[in-house]
DNA sequence: GCCGTTTTCGGCCCGACTGTTTTCAGTCG
């Protein structure tokens, strides 16, 4: 099992105990110990062998053994004897919106429902209003969630790439008619993670009541989750739950911090705010010993409050930023106004919807100095590779498009070659040496045993001519993990050559992560943000690519695309003598 | 079940909203 199987199975658990009325702080152990396996930045089999389980935080003795026997057989005896007790049925119904535990454990011990189409039939037949608690409106919202639920059990989480736009552009709708005064998307947009479970606006407005009903009636809402005076839900038609607060401007910045998490970056800035005899929650520090109110209206006096430097962000993960920030050792983060070019992209030579010219001309409108256009290989025939033939063809192309545009931007010549499945390059050295620059992608045989395609990335690396590995993982967001490579061995083999590691910024990848990208950046590799840009809207896709890199603590001195072109030529020439 | 510079016991976030309740329980984030 990897790491998401076994972090899942640990979530499955902590629903079965909650349903059973165990203590809320066991079934909680559970669910922390699931997120923190979840974004465990390395394979637990690994660290299993190493016996370091205990040094995942929320993972304590108990829980390491049972990750253990899992690992070993495959299952878990413990999970095995809950899931006699409590049918799997039970389980989907505490994921229908608006029930928990206790009307799950009603429902099942009271009613005998023990699945999602026996609970909707009784709501139908209007056989659970008799129920305590229950009435004809619970029924008509568990019809509702029902519903919900089976929309959402197709597309889980929700891309970045779809989220961010949609909160801007609710944002933009709300803003026009009605009095916002300050806005922001929070939640886990604004901290960039690559999905998103749902939607946190946070806006101040000194008449809220209006904002609150434009909100609620917009076109794209499917339904209303909540209505009131602080804080509205809906869901949209596309399944995204947004929520939208009004708070006073006076706590802009409690709150701002408050609604962007993490849950768990949040609880150390509690505790910190505690050592100070303070305590803290959305709307305040409040003296523990009694006393007046302390407000932030912006997140730095919040932080100032509890002795720390701002810290961005993308960084608030409790993964060390606030020791960093203790140190005053914080990253300086790369900034999209760094980055002077694009390195990764393909045009109609390939599968690309734009021409060399029309790509180069849109990177010159959003600030590049210069691209290198990588269309696919001979390999990777479905999306109409180049040939050696039409590849030196090309060549010819860029060189005149490059003369066209006197510098004002530069184009240079590259390829996004296929590392073939039996670890081969797709082009012999002879025509590799002709490009300006070599991107190697895996996009084949991507669940080959873990030596094998580890051992694929290792040959790519070691062959001179290679200076980027494309979307080193080959994850696609939400659905496709990653292959099962051995990165660490990967990496030790980039830092030998110099080779760059790519974090590839489509919304669909996000490729190297954050966390790996760190680990990257740890070794000494060069880091590239590419947009992989098939048309020319997707050069915008550049910002998820930023997000994540900063996520990754990703410092400008590691990128290489922050370097003028002299640097860049100098760096590829040497690596290809 | 986890955790620890108030450490081996006793905490572990709590407030808004909803629907049912006739003063509050359950859910959610």
């Amino acid at each position: 099992m990897n790491n998401r199987e076994v972090a899942d199975l640990f979530e499955r658990i902590a629903d079965m105990l909650e349903i059973k009325g165990e203590i809320i702080h066991r079934v909680l152990a559970y669910r922390n110990a699931a997120q923190a396996i979840r974004e465990f930045p390395r394979d637990l089999r690994v660290t299993a062998a190493e016996n370091a389980l205990e040094t995942i935080p929320g993972v304590g003795k108990i829980i390491a053994e049972k990750i253990t026997e899992i690992l070993d057989t495959g299952t878990l005896e413990f999970h095995e004897r809950l899931a006699a007790e409590v049918p799997t049925g039970v389980v989907d119904i505490l994921h229908v919106n608006g029930v928990g535990p206790k009307k799950a454990r009603m429902f099942w011990q009271e009613a005998g429902l023990t699945t999602l189409a026996q609970l909707e039939q009784a709501a139908r037949e209007g056989k659970l209003r008799s129920l305590p608690g229950m009435g004809a409106k619970s029924e008509q919202r568990i019809l509702e969630g029902i519903e919900s639920l089976r929309r959402r059990a197709s597309d889980t989480r929700i891309p970045l790439g779809i989220a961010l736009p949609t909160a801007e552009r609710i944002l933009k709708a709300l803003r026009s008619g009605t009095q916002v005064d300050q806005f922001a998307v929070a939640g886990s947009i604004r901290r960039g993670r690559p999905t998103i479970g749902d939607v946190d606006l946070l806006i101040t407005s000194a008449e809220p009541k209006p904002i609150m009903d434009a909100f609620v009636h917009m076109e794209e809402v499917a339904r209303i989750l909540g209505h009131g005076d602080s804080k509205s839900s809906v869901e949209l038609l596309n399944g995204l739950q947004v929520d939208l607060r009004v708070v006073p401007a006076e706590r802009w910045g409690t709150a701002l911090c408050y609604f962007t998490g993490s849950q768990a970056h949040n609880i150390r800035i509690r505790h910190l705010a505690l050592d100070r005899g303070l305590s803290l929650n959305e709307f305040a520090f409040t003296p523990t010993g009694g006393g007046n109110e302390i407000l932030c209206s912006t997140e730095e006096a919040v932080y100032a409050q509890v002795g720390l430097p701002f810290i961005p962000p993308e960084l608030r993960e409790d993964r060390g930023e606030i020791e960093a920030a203790q140190k005053g050792t914080l990253p300086d983060l790369i900034e999209a106004g760094q980055i002077q070019s694009n390195l990764h992209m393909h045009t109609t030579w390939s599968d690309g919807t734009a021409s060399i010219r029309e790509m180069a001309e849109a990177a010159r409108e959003r600030g590049l100095r210069y691209i290198v256009i990588t269309d696919h290989s001979r390999g990777a025939v479905i999306a109409n590779g180049l040939s050696i033939e039409r590849l030196q063809e090309q060549a010819n192309e860029i060189r005149r498009v490059d003369a066209e545009l006197n510098g004002s931007i530069r184009v240079f010549h590259g390829t996004e070659m296929e590392i073939k499945a039996d670890g081969t390059p797709d082009f012999p050295d002879e025509v590799l040496e002709t490009l300006d620059f070599v991107v190697a992608s895996l996009h084949v045989s991507l669940r080959q045993p873990r030596e094998q395609v580890t051992r694929r990335l290792i040959h790519a690396l070691q062959n001179r001519h290679v200076d980027l590995i494309g979307h080193p993982t080959g994850q696609l967001i939400p659905d496709r993990d990653g292959a099962d490579l051995d990165l660490e061995a990967v990496f030790t083999a980039a830092a030998a050559s110099g080779t760059a590691m790519e974090i590839n910024a489509s919304p669909e990848r996000l490729d190297l992560t954050a966390q790996n990208a760190r680990r990257a950046q740890e070794l000494g590799i060069p880091i590239s943000i590419n947009t992989d840009a098939h048309s020319i809207a997707d050069l915008d896709n550049l910002r998820y690519g930023i997000l994540t890199a900063r996520r990754g603590w990703i410092e400008s001195h590691s990128v290489i695309n922050t370097w003028p072109v002299d640097r860049f030529v100098t760096w590829t020439r040497q690596r290809h003598e």
